[in-house]
DNA sequence: GTGGTCTAGACCACT
DNA sequence: GTGGTCTAGACCACA
């Protein structure tokens, strides 16, 4: 499994694993259907306890991300989620502020921070982007 | 000055803090020398609690990277650490990665990040970039 | 305290609490930025575990009907909640599935549930209805 | 056959099937002595597992709803008590009181929810109403 | 076996 | 004082 979890961070237990299982869908690790590990087992896995394992389950599942089926497990959405226009781009604005104020503390370049998102860009489009194509992990 | 906040975000406030302030003083941002906001200045300019401004520059100095010196204020100590170019562009990269995860939840396709993306990434040139003194909140 | 609930519901505690304050909301009974009780002493009022009673703030938070400040307490949120008009309309829908199905097997005259929905219907208008103005319970 | 099923619901699926059940009993939908689906037929024609039916008729008959007579089917027992139209009512007073809630935080405005209202009446009196036989699930 | 709910009690972040 | 997170362990609903 892909889950690891840092016990010392301050980002939530909880929050770290919704953010990989988030991360594993958009990167094509898990396809839409795909069963995630029960609760129990992924928390036997990493050593964390099953309600902090379950809390990021539902908290993905009110995303819309995964379905849980009472008695028989969990699996990746396959059905996209609906989300307003203004809270789509209002979401991705957030993270490019927090983008703007890490580069202007890490005094990046103006020109360097294009370059780098222009990079990784370039390498999210490859893997599939949007389209979420199969890619090894 | 140039602390910004997310009230927010899951790491806490005293943290967002002082790895802002660790990160102005690795740049070079901050000089070694360079007098630092009062606790009751930086606390009345980003509307944070004085008690939280203050617990970050108490853990701030346990570590050395501060001084205080009563009833004349507090200074940037001898130069820190300086980051290297691959530790400053992981950390972009790990911001990046988190975009483009919450824009494939999101459904955003290519062009459509790539537009927003430009569009605040040229708002955020015209208010000053990296270069600037300071960023609108 | 206007929360009561019933501990031998099949209905989940956090979810009556959740229930309870949405209906107080809309009946004007808390009005936007009113502070809720803390969880702590909601808890010790209706004799339920404070970690249940977080859990319902939190969903009422992530539904944006109240907001919480770190520190300092849960108030009713005052800025509208954004929801797309085919997730408006589903929610209702859901709803209305229920209640005829209810009319159903309660043998409820389709006249019968008609004038009951024209009076229920008029007595909300009358409280202000969507508007929602103060009422006493 | 009458029984409609959420899963999704927070009142758990074998309590739905006994209310539903009891309730078309108390309005003489169901008159005593007639035959009910078998529990196989049942989960077949809802979609839910035969144990889960099996254990709501088990509970109807522990409580003298219902009798099975083996190898030949579950009948209605003897008349249950009779719902008075006062508790019909309130039923359905409660579940308009979950519909206005509902749409008062989702800023429906009055027109608009009974235009919803009249909508889906008139699809519901189109699939039989309270007259019918099947409605659609 | 699966996930869901609840309790008791601890510790943390923040005002 | 406030809310937030986590653990340990119990019991329930469902397949």
């Amino acid at each position: 499994m892909f889950v690891h979890v840092d016990a010392n961070s301050h980002v939530p237990i909880y929050h770290q694993i919704i953010q990989q299982i988030k991360s594993a869908a958009a990167t094509g690790l898990l396809a839409p259907g795909d069963k995630l590990l029960s609760v129990r087992e992924l928390s036997r896995q990493i050593g964390i306890n099953p309600n902090t394992i379950a809390r990021a389950y539902q908290e993905l599942e009110r995303d819309g991300i995964i379905e849980t089926i009472r008695g028989v497990g969990t699996f990746l959405s396959s059905t996209p989620i609906r989300i307003s226009n203004e809270d789509k781009k209002e979401r991705v604005k957030k993270i490019l502020k927090e983008l703007f104020t890490e580069a202007y503390h890490l005094q990046y370049d103006e020109d360097e921070l294009y370059r780098v998102f222009q990079e990784e860009f370039d390498k999210w489009k490859s893997h599939g982007g949007s389209e979420g194509k199969d890619v090894e992990s």
